[in-house]
DNA sequence: TTGTAGGCGTTATCAG
DNA sequence: CTGATAACGCCTACAA
């Protein structure tokens, strides 16, 4: 390994001189600097991390708290965080949660100088973490919003706006019957996740407001609810001309069974994906019509966030909220006149 | 923050006593013991990680070089691998690539202190970041396989295996004539990916060996390339009664396709996914039957082996494949006796 | 514009 | 078993 005091040798100045090159952080001739320059090039020094991190006080090191359920897709979303940092001269840490004492795990991270700040996802509606880290003060943004949002870098999707998107955009096509699809997470460890409660409660409201009609279906996560979800609906919401789902495997299913009970899509039901994406969205015929999650803006803004703030820019907190938007697909037309005659022997 | 020497002084000892029994490194009196314990519990005292990093000059870190392609599900791996590094006391950081001189880049995280050791996936037949790796002497770990294993530490599925597994379960239910459907890759940047590589070549060698029949299909990551398979593989190779395919979103296809062209599944042609995973499978109707990838398993050992040899275990390399199991899913059954004639107007 | 020197918090070596 | 003390490689006042 080579140092700096063996690149200060070799241009015959002093190491704090190399210090000031390679940081830029006070001006040097330019001749001295070409020297330093030129030593550091053949001798291919590169500045340690660690000694760096532990001079400055700063190991520029961000740390995502990462859930362990695995049947999200969070892709996009590490993938952008990570990369983001990296522009920023940060590095992404994956850390994995499974301890029971998640929150003092999370501030010991910063206790112990490893990270400068942390990145939570998978946020509740009441956080734990959250207020444990604001104790601490730790610094930290969030992927997902709590209920309290008084101060805190966020940045999340915008299930109020998209529901009322998918709304619009559907009974513009005539659409005047809904079903909403949802996850149920009672019993699980997101029993408060907030995008569910978000768009049920919006979904409600913009129905109210426009004076439409609708039902909602909440959908555990498992294979028996969500294979006897088509039947449900079509039982207990049989006007339904347009299906809003934020519950990709419902929707495989949905899709699926419409067709099997004789339904034509879009002809005789309209079905909508939010939160989804065209990834998924393509594989199923014909392609479902899918409002994309901005997992990777998400990402790279939550990542800045936390950077600008650890850099000192404070002012007002980063609080980004951005939709959904419709991209292709085929699942969405005019409502349909009347509904063929279901065979209900068939169900 | 609270540093060894304040533990030290409220302890009544030296800071070298406290590094002993944080770090388990010699031998303390029980007493002395308890006292450095509990001012360090009093004092919520957390050893810096930087500072012992410089120290020890080692960072505890594992670089995994990341892809950027997001059309494949690493979710499992990574996680499992940041999970196993945190049990290991190492930390998981995501290295994700995008500068064209992606070789220097990823000696120089080791160079730079930063990291300890690399995990490297998406490996290809001949990839110049192993060689790279190699010659700079820094330690890592595959998850894949290069042509030239000597002496190399990898992880991978065992497609060969995982194939035959395929064909001759299959072969049990009474097929004869098989179709193989895997990516086309050539023009991007995965063009000698090779999963594709190795289960093409045993396929074929496999066949020949039992005496059975088969055609490939190699696709290209189109939704047009997608959409045509089905129409193609019904005309290029009538006979066939089993699908083995190791492209996701082909396979959907082809569930939903066949169908269209009144082909049933399983009664009339059998379909199995290779290194897929049960939770995609269990999207389709029927249920497709997948050989799911040990993703979980791969990211575990990978970064156990990469640790083991940085801890200087040393010895013959870890060389582990594993081989897809069969999970459930109903899209494999007996051979049709004949298969029913084909509406050739409905393709 | 450049150099000197004192940390940063640990680890590790060597005495006692 | 315990304690000094010298690194570890870099940053950053403070001097020159």
């Amino acid at each position: 390994m080579v140092t700096m005091q063996q690149v200060a040798d070799r241009a015959k100045v002093s190491i704090s001189t190399v210090s000031f090159v390679v940081n830029n952080t006070k001006p040097v001739a330019p001749e001295t600097r070409e020297r330093v320059l030129s030593a550091i090039d053949e001798l291919g020094y590169r500045r340690n991390t660690m000694a760096r991190a532990l001079a400055s006080r700063k190991s520029r090191v961000l740390a995502l708290i990462y859930p362990l359920l695995d049947h999200r897709n969070h892709h996009a979303f590490v993938d952008a965080a990570a990369t983001a940092a990296e522009e920023h001269g940060y590095s992404l840490v994956l850390w994995p949660i499974h301890s029971d004492n998640v929150t003092t795990e999370i501030t010991s991270l910063i206790q112990a100088g490893f990270a400068d700040g942390v990145l939570l996802m998978e946020v509740q509606f009441e956080d734990e973490r959250v207020t444990h880290l604001q104790q601490a003060d730790a610094p930290f943004a969030l992927i997902g919003r709590t209920g309290d949002l008084a101060g805190i870098d966020y940045v999340d999707i915008d299930f109020e706006r998209t529901t009322e998107l998918a709304i619009d955009d559907l009974a513009g096509l005539g659409h005047r019957n809904f079903s909403l699809v949802i996850e149920d997470l009672d019993g699980t460890p997101l029993a408060r996740y907030s995008p569910p409660i978000r768009t049920e409660a919006t979904f409600r409201a913009v129905l109210a407001e426009r004076g439409l009609h609708g039902s909602v279906f909440r959908v555990p996560h498992e294979a028996t609810a969500i294979s006897s979800l088509t039947d449900d609906l079509l039982r207990e919401a049989p006007q339904t001309t347009a299906i809003i789902s934020m519950h990709d495997e419902a929707s495989y299913a949905l899709m699926g069974r419409l067709r099997h009970r004789g339904l034509e899509i879009p002809r005789d039901i309209s079905i909508a994906a939010i939160a989804s994406s065209t990834a998924i969205g393509d594989l199923m015929d014909p392609p479902l019509s899918t409002y994309d999650a901005p997992g990777h803006e998400l990402g790279r803004r939550a990542a800045e966030a936390l950077i600008a703030r650890l850099e000192g820019r404070d002012g007002p907190a980063t609080q980004v909220l951005i939709a959904c938007t419709l991209h292709g697909g085929a699942s969405i037309g005019p409502a349909p006149s009347r509904r063929p005659e279901l065979d209900v022997a068939t169900g």
